[in-house]
DNA sequence: CGAAAATTTGACATGACTCAACTGGAGTGG
DNA sequence: CCACTCCAGTTGAGTCATGTCAAATTTTCG
């Protein structure tokens, strides 16, 4: 399973069999089960997942005390609170699996000590950051220009299949509306 | 002026005299006016700037062709189209000086080659990159949670000072609001 | 000074929310 | 295998935050 994350790797810089060596030991694999937290706001874990099978999501607790969903990870995604991970605070995000799901992690520590053997990693990490910051950027966008249709509609597109593992109120949540009003936009088509 | 730009990268990672000397050789400086364009939507010239004095903004333009500030970029702080300057579309963004404006900057092509001469500038991307990512995810969470008139609050304590330097109505539609909505929340205090 | 742009105001419209009630399917224990 | 509960999802009525439009006012700057 620790292949995934060499594939994933490989799509943007290349190893030796050597540093592929390290990458490898430097991770941890662990599987989850359907609704099991693999992070709890409030812990001071930093670590850091790269998932393998399943899916995963991150959320807070908004003011009311419901469920704000932030980030879903799919395979070959990552996912942690990222800013609890580089500043070591406690987490404000709990991360939790939606369905059974395999994950490979890596303490914050781990990660640098790796990046100061295999600096290539650096690279990796880089793009892949920029990539994440790309995309939040345009989520920014759509939050602020879309309408709650628009928004539904850009989230079928952006997430195909994740509509059938993912309960409508953490989607309406996550896109900024009611289930509710969801509800409503899902039956006027 | 690009001594302030040793001075950011600095804060991060330590340079030799030699890596400062190829940083400094692989930008260039440039002023702009007031109002002045520095990117221009549709062009496909793939550079970054590095903002040594001054304010710019980078925006597009919503469906009602009105403008839409997507961010202010201050003194040490980076612009761009981020999409297009990776993947080397064209840009789908237009970058001004708010007010009169120092920077510097480098082509992606340059970029590149100066991570592979000075390889330690991954780790600053990688770390500016990553610390850019919490803010635009932070964002993410504000647009979804907070009310028009905290979204405003936040904005002033986040930005203090630009109030000074940006038209309301940039500001407004930067937290998502309409100008006359702004005017009214200012009003009531 | 004068024109153009930014900001403010007010009347009215509407997208999205709240709350409470209802429906239906998924699990659980007897 | 049924009865029960429990939660996700749906509906509808009423409300509220924010938008729209048009006009008045103030500020900016050539």
């Amino acid at each position: 399973m620790k292949l995934e994350l060499i594939k994933a790797i490989s799509k943007h810089v290349e190893l030796t069999a050597e540093e592929q060596r390290q990458v490898i030991h430097a991770f941890s694999s662990a599987k989850l089960k359907r609704k099991e937290l693999w992070l709890e706001e409030g812990e001071k874990t930093q670590s850091l997942a790269f998932v393998v099978s399943g899916c995963l999501y991150s959320y807070s607790f908004d003011s009311k005390g419901q469920i704000n969903p932030l980030q879903f990870a799919r395979p070959h995604g990552w996912v942690t609170d990222l800013y609890a991970y580089l500043s070591n605070a406690p987490s404000t995000l709990s991360v939790e699996a939606l369905t059974s799901s395999e994950i490979l992690t890596i303490t914050r520590e781990e990660q640098l000590k790796l990046f100061e053997a295999v600096p290539k990693l650096e690279r990796y990490f880089r793009i892949i950051t920029e990539n994440a910051l790309v995309s939040s950027r345009k989520r920014n966008l759509d939050l602020l220009n879309l309408s709650a249709k628009e928004r539904y509609e850009q989230f079928i597109s952006n997430y195909p299949g994740l509509l059938q593992e993912v309960p409508l109120k953490l989607i309406a949540k996550y896109i900024g509306i009611t289930p509710e009003f969801l509800s409503k936009l899902r039956r006027e088509g």
